[in-house]
Parts: structure tokens; C-alpha cells; sequence
DNA sequence: AGATAGCACGAACGGTCGTGCGTTTTGGTA
DNA sequence: TACCAAAACGCACGACCGTTCGTGCTATCT
């Protein structure tokens, strides 16, 4: 953490954080997500943030510098978060079919765990902000479109191990499932149960077996396996 | 227009209207329901909006006597809009099927046609409000409930005309169309091309065709045609 | 024609917003 | 232990929010 160099003049451009600061700073974030659900990341005003976390509105201002860079902090918590509890546990899928089914089981809990009170935090920030430029919403469509491209690259990995019909478009197949995620995550912030989930789940699988077996006379693919294919991706 | 009763004490709750009164509330409805759609509908200001319709901020709000009034009649005149541009052209379909296929293009013209410019005026609105308790939500809600419904009837007419199979869950189909519907909007709205549309009427076509042609070997439904048939279930 | 009431206006209110500034507290380090 | 910068604070600002009020204007009816 520390690098002084003893030479005498440290370049001024050296910025010593203190550990309770990282502390607050991280508490407020992790708030300010769960707040941004209900209130909106617009709508979420300084003053509620920190009465919500127990501190003066100036001192958490200071933390940041102004509301957009609050903001876009924000956005990196519920990213680093989202990575942890979906991304990151579909790596340890066997095949491009096994990691997309991960992926779609892990959106659906980060759902219906109820991670966050009103629902996903990117459905529910980038409905906020999607008619408004700025970088706010540049980079939840940033997210967007790495989230889409995981999808798209676990499927097109399934067609090559043979696990999905090569006459399938892996942006189609990725818009089906993103659709479906999509509701369920609406439909369960609205009413409450667990049906959307279900619903969600079943449009998935469903789809995914019609594009396992080719929809002409092909060979069924086999399922699950380690069977790692010559094709090395990329 | 005028119903005056002779006899003196006429009841209190008349309210006689001007006709330059109406066409104003009118305009400020429609403009209203515009730039919700950008603003949200909570964000939308009173003195953003007066300043579109080109009038006072306190000549617009004795119109309404509250911004949730004004919120109200909003939603009202974007439903009115929703049922004469998506809900009433369907009503011409021959059959359930015919139907369903309506509703699914008049919603994707809707969308595509910008009838707003933050796209869909109910996603937009509703995902904004979907954790805010009160009249507003609530009013979203049931035309939600309205939509969802009319889709699930027009997959059920649709079942009884033999168009679709009947192990078909009526619920499941219309809740894989609106998923389909929904995320054509939100990547309409971010994107700005016809890509999700088409994404959405392929996926949409092909969830119907699967329920057209049952699951195992059964005859091919026939499309279109006004036949009545009895067809007695299982 | 005169009377009535719907319509629109400007000004002002109490409140909340994001933001700046000067001060006090506090934790890590020399 | 004494120092110093990071951290948190209180306070105040200008702008904007929804709402209220008093006042003219004018379309419509008697």
C-alpha cells in the first residue's frame, strides 16, 4: 500500500486515504445501490443517503466531489457485485451450455434473493436513465452490452462443443433469454411471488432444448461432460 | 349540455366547462405524457411542462389541483391513446390467433413508430414508479393486469378455435410474448434501430408456430379461416 | 347589454435539492 | 507524544420544487 520513496520530495500528486474513510466510503455505496432501487439513482438525494447511513450530508458529499461521480461509483458496486454473485460462479461450468444455464440461474436469484429491494439494479437504473446522455448512462450501457456479450459468447462456445445447433444465432438466442430474465425481474418487483421466476425459467429451458435438438433430423446433443473439444476459443 | 332543473337548489357537484379549457387540459396531457416518458413521470416538473405547452405553471396546475391529479390523468390519456393505436385495430382479427398476432404488432409499432419519445409510455413509467406505493402505481398496475389479460384471452380463444394445442399454458405463452415485447422496447429505446423489433417478432413467431404444431406428433393446426369448430378438450 | 364563472396570470410561500466553505475531530505515523 | 492530513461536521448559498392566492380577462348565458 505504502510506497514512499526516501528520497526527500514525494511528487505532490500522492493521495493518502485513511482506513475509515474506505470504510465509510464503501458503506455509503452499498446504500446508495440499495436506495437507487426504490428512489431511482436520480431521484436518490444526498440528504436521505446519509441520514441512511448516519453521517452529515456534507461529509458524505465530500467523499465524492459531485452527484454524478456518486453516482457512477455506484454503478461499480453493483457491478463489482453483480460480477461476484453471477458472473464469477458460471466460470466454473463445464461447458459454453452449462456456463449459459449458470448464468440465467444466477440472474434469477440475484432476482428473487431479493439482492437489492427494488429488484435488479441495472434493469432498474438503466429504465431510469436510458433517455438521458450523459455518463451515467453510458455506462450502464456499458454493462449492458458485456452482460449481452456473455451471453452471446456462452452460447456460441455451446455450438462449437456441439451442445447447440450451429443454425442458431447466438444474438437471437441471447435476446430470448435477456427478454425473459428481463420480466421476470419486472413481473417479481411488482407482485411480489415467485411465479415470474418460474415462468422465466421454464421459457428457458424450453428454448434451449429446441435449439439443442436441430430443429431438421440432427443428432441430439449430449449433455453435461467435461469433454473438452480441440477448438480452442479465441 | 346544460340540464337546469326549475326547482331552485341545483345540486352542487356541476361543474360547467369551457371549450378553450379542454383543449387546453388536453394539450397539457398530451405533452405530459411525452415528456414523462424522458423525465419520468415523478422527474417531470410543472414548470418544465408549462414552459412546453407554452402557459403559467400556476394557470396549468388549477387544472389538476395536484401533480398526482395531473400524474392521473396522464396515465388516463396515454391508456386512451394505448387502447385507440394497439387494443381497438385487433378487435378486427377473425380468430384468437389472428388476434394475438395484432396485439403484437400493433405493440411493436407503437414502439417503433416513436408514438413517444422515451418509447413505450407504460414500461417507462411503470418501471419507475413499480416500487412507489399509491394511486399512481396502482392505476399502472391494472393497465398491466388489462394487457397481460388480453393477451392470455386471445391465446385462449385461440385454443378453442384449434389454433393453438391446448396443453399450452395460456399464461405461460402471453408472458413469453411480453417478455419478448418488453425488451423490444428497452433496447429500441437505447440502440434507436428496428433490430430488437425484429429479434422480438421472430422470437414471437417461432414461441407461436411451436404452439400451433403440438409437441408430439399431432396434426398441424390450420392458420386463419372463421371456423367454429365444438372441439371438445381432451 | 350585463352578469357570471371558467380560465390564465404573476408573485410569493415553505421546503428540498446539490454544492461550497471554514472548522473541528480523529486516526496513523514520525 | 506530537503532529498533520484525512475525515466528518455545521452552516449557508442559489436554484428549483409543488402549492396557494389575489387579480384581471373573456367566453358564454340570461
Amino acid at each position: 500500500m505504502v510506497d514512499r520513496q526516501p528520497g526527500g520530495t514525494t511528487p505532490p500528486p500522492e493521495r493518502r486515504r485513511r482506513s475509515d474513510g474506505e470504510r465509510s466510503r464503501g458503506a455509503i455505496l452499498d446504500e446508495a445501490a440499495r436506495l437507487a432501487t426504490v428512489e431511482g439513482i436520480g431521484g436518490l438525494s444526498l440528504a436521505r443517503l446519509a441520514e441512511a447511513v448516519g453521517m452529515s450530508k456534507s461529509g458524505l458529499f465530500a467523499h465524492f466531489g459531485s452527484k454524478e461521480e456518486l453516482q457512477l461509483a455506484t454503478i461499480d458496486t453493483a457491478t463489482a457485485l453483480f460480477a461476484d454473485r453471477v458472473v464469477e460462479p458460471s466460470s466454473a461450468a463445464a461447458g459454453g451450455l452449462d456456463r449459459l444455464r449458470a448464468l440465467v440461474e444466477g440472474y434469477l436469484s440475484w432476482v428473487e434473493v431479493d439482492t437489492f429491494p427494488g429488484g435488479c439494479f441495472f434493469a432498474s437504473v438503466l429504465a431510469e436513465m436510458d433517455t438521458q446522455p450523459g455518463a451515467v448512462r453510458d455506462r450502464l450501457v456499458d454493462f449492458l452490452h458485456d452482460w449481452i456479450g456473455r451471453l452471446e459468447d456462452a452460447v456460441r462456445d455451446a455450438q462449437e462443443e456441439g451442445a447447440i445447433d450451429l443454425s442458431e444465432e447466438p444474438a437471437q438466442i441471447a435476446f430470448e433469454i435477456e427478454a425473459a430474465l428481463l420480466l421476470a425481474n419486472a413481473q417479481h418487483v411488482v407482485t411480489r411471488n415467485a411465479e415470474p421466476i418460474v415462468r422465466a425459467r421454464r421459457a428457458i429451458e424450453r428454448r434451449l432444448a429446441a435449439a439443442t435438438a436441430p430443429s431438421r433430423g440432427g443428432r441430439p446433443a449430449r449433455s453435461g461432460g467435461t469433454r473438452r473439444s480441440a477448438t480452442p476459443p479465441k
